[in-house]
DNA sequence: CGCCTAATTGTAAACGTTTACTCTGCAGGC
DNA sequence: GCCTGCAGAGTAAACGTTTACAATTAGGCG
């Protein structure tokens, strides 16, 4: 009685399982005539195999609706196919611009990719170091630069000849040896804060990200050999930290509103932030650009149709991507430490659209 | 003398891989002195082995810095710990606002995320059928509905236990027995077009997504039902499609203000449109919401700054994401086909803010 | 007709885990 | 002192591929 059940039971799981089935490479083999050898040159290397045999393998294929088995492939291979995108935040229309250039170049290159926000996490280079080691992915694309790699379970040395590459931001001392594909960042902010000056500002402050993201510091540092070559001062307070988010921007902006020296232009480390200045420019009551002019970074989608549309630097987000992708590939391709390690500098530009104007006082 | 630049070769190549060293779980076991078995339980059962083996095993561990092959770990467990999240598109706020919760739930369980666009890709259901049979991923959330699900692979019936959660949009037919988490949009459009037509509007237009995406159905649905309710009529080119981007809504909006009897009121079926939309109104020399109301719907985290602030329809997107994964949680967990298979429904709310007041006329 | 070569297919090992099963000792009860 | 039971550790099989190598076949040429 017992045994009845038991296959009865057995019966209405296979049952369940009817269309999805578990069919291995063996039993397509099996009903094949062939060899499992042969029904895998087969799918990996058709030319080695004849017509006929080929033929009957593919029925025997359609027939079963046999898959390969993904997980015993890439086990077998030691490849995954699979690359992992390292971010700050995925809200960010910057970076999902870039992770279009990416996904792009992936597809062609039959890649998939999992993405990894460091925002809001405490995932450390301990961690990705981990993620590679344990072959997860077969490389990683940093598009958030990570301070402490230096101290890390890999060595200046080996780091060189690792699939990464770092996208996005002038790599910091730590990453110097990885290839890189970005915008020269301090160029381009010298340039935005120059814009400013050149309308006639002279009271400009900036709100950047974070102390603890490198994202803009090389921004920061633009900003301020601008304004030093211009001889301009930085009063204490004009330079503030916004979170790299619209509510910290607008707490920024309300700092440098309430500040005894009012800036007439406010320059934001990338556009969320300016955005959000803009905004609480407004609900203060007073007017872009005629008060305070604002410059954002980065030329997100949403720049162009702001009230008044953002001036910003424009960064080609997905040619970044597609480039970094395409770097990467070749290093996973070619084996790890092909020599190709230098940083690749893609042109910026200056978006000139309403948002600066040449201060009233 | 070959032997020996072999030698030296080989040698040069453990060098080169020095930091990521290729040691398995044999390697551990020589060196603790124990059989490879030992050491697994160590890693996945300690409490099935003695402390004095442990610290042993511990010891190998650290000194090799053995870290497990996850390859070889999912091929032979059969899982991945991966979940595939397929949407429409990775750069609409509201998506990344439900991959947020998403991944916050994901974190907890210990999954990784891969991410699908629909967008610009010809990825069918078959696609996504094969790669639920590969097993490269426990699971998938589905927040991009797809239409010819039905005519598949997979039957009504296996469809019913496999490992998918559908998010964001209510059900089509095809995937009536699919479990879902999102709002009831057509109730939700219905109350968008009834605020409208509560503050007087009577030629309310629409700008919908596209034909081919089930995405935007149901809101035309609820606003095709409003209308009809309070009697008013909708006449040629007031529903118009905008691709769900910003230019596509440009685009469309154009054509409505171009149009004879222009409306006075602009429903868009998301914000990204409505923001378009905004600003090609701006664009034309006309004043929001003086001459054109406009609403939309999400509630991304841009509506509030837009000027004027946007009215919208507010999706909790954090809870469908987080409520979402749990329930894929469950659904592998627990095997497939546990009897969960019903609609959520959480609840949307009307957010108004600045973008509608009276018509003028 | 037999031998050599090339083309095709088959055989079996290997990848690094996990785990069912077996074995070894040791403690405790009789 | 012997048997039982059990905890801890080992042995080996299995997962589904790929691939080096061996075996077979066929065909061409002397």
């Amino acid at each position: 009685m017992t045994g009845r059940l038991n296959d009865t039971d057995r019966q209405e799981e296979e049952a369940e399982a009817e269309d999805i089935p578990d069919v291995s490479i063996t039993v397509v083999a099996k009903i094949a005539g062939v060899s499992i050898a042969t029904v895998s040159r087969c799918i990996n290397n058709p030319e080695k195999v004849t017509e006929r045999t080929r033929l009957k393998v593919q029925k025997a294929i359609v027939e079963t609706g046999y898959s390969p088995n993904t997980l015993a492939q890439s086990f077998r291979r030691g490849r995954t196919n699979l690359i992992m995108v390292v971010l700050p935040s995925i809200g960010d229309p910057f970076f999902t611009a870039v992770m279009h250039g990416i996904r792009t170049a992936a597809r062609e290159k039959g890649y998939s990719i999992l993405i990894e926000e460091t925002q809001h996490t405490t995932m450390t280079a301990d961690d990705i170091g981990a993620l590679l080691v344990s072959r997860q992915t077969d490389g990683i694309i940093l598009l958030a630069s990570m301070s402490p790699f230096g101290t890390d379970i890999l060595s200046a040395k080996s780091r060189r000849r690792l699939p990464i590459v770092v996208g996005c931001e002038k790599v910091s001392s730590d990453l110097a040896d990885l290839p890189s594909v970005c915008i020269d960042s301090v160029d381009a902010a010298k340039e935005a804060t120059n814009y400013l000056i050149a309308q006639g500002h002279e009271r400009i402050a900036m709100i950047y990200g974070q102390e603890s993201s490198l994202l803009t510091k090389d921004r920061e540092l633009g900003y301020r050999a601008a304004m030093k070559t211009a001889e301009l001062k930085i009063r204490d307070g004009w330079l503030v930290a916004g979170q790299l988010s619209i509510s910290g921007a607008r707490q920024a902006t309300r700092e440098l509103l309430d500040h005894t020296e009012r800036p007439t232009a406010i320059f934001c480390a990338n556009d969320e932030m300016a955005i959000g200045c803009l905004h609480e420019i407004k609900v203060a009551g007073l007017t872009v650009p005629g008060d305070v002019s604002v410059m954002g970074f980065d030329d997100i989608r949403y720049a162009e149709v702001m009230d008044p549309p953002l001036t910003t630097i424009g960064q080609p987000a997905d040619e970044i991507g597609e480039r970094v992708m395409h770097r990467l590939c070749k290093r996973i391709e070619e084996g790890r430490g092909n020599g190709d390690n230098q940083a690749q500098i893609v042109p910026h530009k200056l978006v000139i659209r309403q948002s600066v104007a040449k201060p009233s006082s």
